[in-house]
DNA sequence: TTATCATATGAATAAATGTTCAGATAATAA
DNA sequence: TTATTATCTGAACATTTATTCATATGATAA
């Protein structure tokens, strides 16, 4: 990702190691979107609410709407993102889908990220 | 937050003991809510890529802003962000400040997703 | 002081996002 | 079949957000 000159940095304090060094260490430009694709579906206040309380135990499209207080439509929305990012996945019981947390990880970094915001003030 | 009703959910499939257990043991919405910035913080792609290159070792401005291809002035906005929500920290050596991680947590966090990511297909 | 460098900040704008509404789909029962 | 329930989907809208530009601040050296 080659910026013309004018748009890039021109400021001489450049650590050309440090740079060329971040460019090698760095992950895959395919592999950095997903990552911040999940973290940024974990990053909505309803959203993560709704994974907290997956954490406890299974729940249908209508409890969670109710839950969060908003409508189905809306939920259903959420959770497709939520699916597709492999955050939670669901059940079919008749014509009514439970859902879950897909794994562990889940509510790992949840209370992870939960002790980091705890510890420092 | 109580929704009028007829925003509120209206199929019969309810739950109402899951529901309330959610209730109980949710999150304080403060904390909720602070829970979720930091997950979007960690969610952009741009501010993805400046975490991962701090676990490596300390860069300025400058680097940042060469390394991830964007003005200095981008950079510096995403810093704030960071540093607000205590992902980053820095120090300064005359009028460069050098950035890092703000503890390990940070590093974790991205490591424990990263592994999720990997693992399902 | 003045000049320069590195970084920060405020305003503006284009792009992305969460929700709702209206309607569609899938499963079940009559 | 039809009717009903639970969930999903597409479009639209209002809000948020990431970046850039222009300018300001802070540190250092002359």
């Amino acid at each position: 990702m080659i910026l013309p000159q004018h748009e890039q940095c021109s400021c001489r304090c450049i650590h050309q190691d440090r740079i060329d060094n971040a460019h090698e260490q760095a992950l895959a430009p395919r592999e950095n979107e997903q990552l911040a694709a999940l973290f940024k579906a974990m990053g909505d206040p309803n959203r993560l609410r709704l994974l907290w309380a997956l954490t406890g135990e299974e729940m249908c499209v209508c409890d969670l709407a109710r839950f969060i207080g908003v409508t189905e439509s809306a939920v259903s929305h959420q959770l497709r993102l939520l699916r597709q990012l492999h955050l939670v996945a669901n059940r079919r019981e008749g014509p009514v889908l439970y859902y879950r947390l897909d794994d562990a990880h889940v509510g790992e970094l949840i209370h992870l990220a939960l002790e980091h915001l705890r510890e420092d003030k």
